[in-house]
DNA sequence: GCTTGCCCTAGAGCCGACTCTAGAACCTAG
DNA sequence: CTAGGTTCTAGAGTCGGCTCTAGGGCAAGC
């Protein structure tokens, strides 16, 4: 399926990744590519669809946060081909736990921010109360109802 | 409420907010303080407990990604006093918006990795299938189910 | 035959956010 | 009195992840 002989060039795979030429030389310097590229004409990059996929996969590992290193620590165990499937797993599943830990926190500073917000919303339209500060922390969840709350 | 007259050293509050001493004044130079440290005996730092409030909800806003230049604005907000509620507001929602747009980012992410992790498991658990490659979307949410997937 | 556009390499530059260094002052305990 | 710990300043260094520059090649179209 899909694998169709269309060979794209630099610009055509950063149009589909949505990394910039630069970043996908940068990447192969780096390592990041499942295989090595093959060259054309005057020594022309030329990328396979499984090359896109692939970068695909980069593009949300590093929008999830995966650093390069570990990106790179992964390719090289994809280039080593059968037998360490094991390691990527565990990779993948230690990267999981990763991202849904960065869930939390993001979700937890939600919560203060939206607190905060509403706070301002009060302040705003009950007219000015004392001072208001900090990130004190939601007491207990009626940013509407009360007022030690802080609105710095 | 909690307004005690204790002072407090640079490295109190480095411990009680996290954040380094180094970090500490470079947040200082970079303008990220609501009110000017007082200085005490040959001119140390001394904060108050106000001072570790506001540095919490700095470390909140930075935790989900706020840069410092978009806190220092914040800043110099609250520093300007009544008046400016509707732009604190206003720049506290836009922030607001931005955190949910990353969870929103992130959850995509995890559901592929969780895809791409239960492929790898149906492949260690099944033996080995074909091969396994690029970020091929989670076709019908199926996983454990299907055999075409990517394994690489 | 010349411009335009895409591509090449090696290496430098940039940006954000820290992080650390050097050299010196002060305070407290032994 | 001295050693250890904390703090001070100004400024340099680091790190991750790009991003760009210089200088050049090649191919297609006017």
């Amino acid at each position: 399926m899909s694998g169709a002989a269309e060979d794209l060039s630099i610009g055509q795979v950063a149009e589909r990744t949505g990394l910039s030429v630069h970043t996908l030389r940068f990447y192969e310097r780096e390592g990041i590519l499942a295989n090595a590229v093959r060259r054309g004409a005057g020594g022309r990059r030329l990328y396979s669809e499984d090359d896109v996929e692939w970068l695909r996969l980069c593009v949300i590992l590093r929008a999830s946060g995966m650093p390069l290193p570990a990106i790179r620590a992964y390719t090289d165990l994809v280039r080593q081909g059968a037998g360490t499937e094991r390691e990527r797993l565990d990779l993948l599943r230690r990267h999981r736990e990763d991202v849904i830990a960065q869930i939390d926190r993001l979700t937890r500073c939600l919560d203060l921010i939206t607190f905060k917000v509403g706070v301002y919303e009060d302040h705003l339209d009950r007219g000015p109360a004392e001072h208001v500060c900090g990130a004190s922390s939601p007491p207990e969840r009626t940013p509407r109802n009360q007022r030690a709350a802080s609105a710095q």
